[in-house]
DNA sequence: GCTTTACACTTGCGCACTCAAGCACTGCGC
DNA sequence: GCGCAGTGCTTGAGTGCGCAAGTGTAAAGC
């Protein structure tokens, strides 16, 4: 491990990855939402929805929590639960303690759902990234990570 | 440089780095149509327009090559240069050799706008990975680019 | 207690993007 | 020449999401 303050990088090469970044997450988009919604139904979106929620203590989540997970806003959660309330794989509850917080829960449909889904996501995760070095994956994800910070 | 293969990431860590990826670059837009935004009058994705077109040979591009690397769609092309030529930052230009095709071109006054918005993205992308690694942005970079395929 | 501020949502509106369809043009086969 | 598939681009309809405004609840100051 290198003690030296590691130089700051420079503009150009910031700003290079700030752009591909961008055109990369555009295109992994298609891909998830092509992949997972013809096999599953899903969007990307209604993935990560139930992706977190399962993950989340008890299979739910204050909807602003999700929000932040999600980097939308509160009225984007909003719409998004929407139709997935509809089809029975998240339910709301209320707070007993506090009732502005409406909880979003992941269903047992969902969670059957989403055994199948996470199967295929992560298969997918897999195809793309095939030929980066795992090494690196570990250290791009940190950057991402605090990127988001 | 070691020479044998190296591992393909795991199911979980590819799809973790993919979830990450997703929330960074949304608050990465965010950040850049906010302060783009202010200081130029310019979203994100205008700004990437001018960046390639300025990049490119003769400052122009066909409208098709330019949706490829926004990883936007022909249509999604023709409505965001729709206000770009509106206020002259951008004109149309025509092939002599295929009527097919539109071109792109950046004009003098998309330049000149263009300098000072560089300045602004390259110190945004700058701050947004100040503890990033410069050594390790390089790769990180190919990674994206590899993903993009 | 009452006001003020902050918070967790929801809703109306608008923008940006995709998809599908259509138009114009090119280059191929014949 | 003459179709005919393929390409580049535009347009109409639909969707997803942010922003701003509005509602209802909680907590803090007095």
């Amino acid at each position: 491990m290198t003690d030296h303050t590691s130089p700051p990088p420079d503009g150009a090469g910031a700003l290079d990855f700030c752009l591909r970044l961008a055109r990369a997450q555009a295109l992994i988009v298609r891909r998830f939402d092509s992949i997972l919604g013809n096999l599953h139904g899903l969007s990307f979106g209604d993935y990560q929805l139930l992706y977190h929620l399962q993950r989340a203590p008890g299979g739910r989540l204050r909807r602003i929590d999700l929000a932040e997970r999600l980097a939308l806003t509160a009225s984007g959660i909003t719409r998004s639960l929407m139709p997935l309330e509809k089809i029975g794989l998240v339910a709301r509850q209320a707070d007993a303690r506090d009732a502005r917080v409406g909880y979003a829960v992941i269903t047992e449909a969902g969670q059957a759902l989403l055994i199948h889904a996470d199967a295929t996501a992560q298969a997918l995760g897999q195809e793309l990234l095939q030929d980066a070095p795992a090494e690196q994956l570990g250290a791009l994800s940190a950057v991402l990570g605090r990127l988001a910070g």
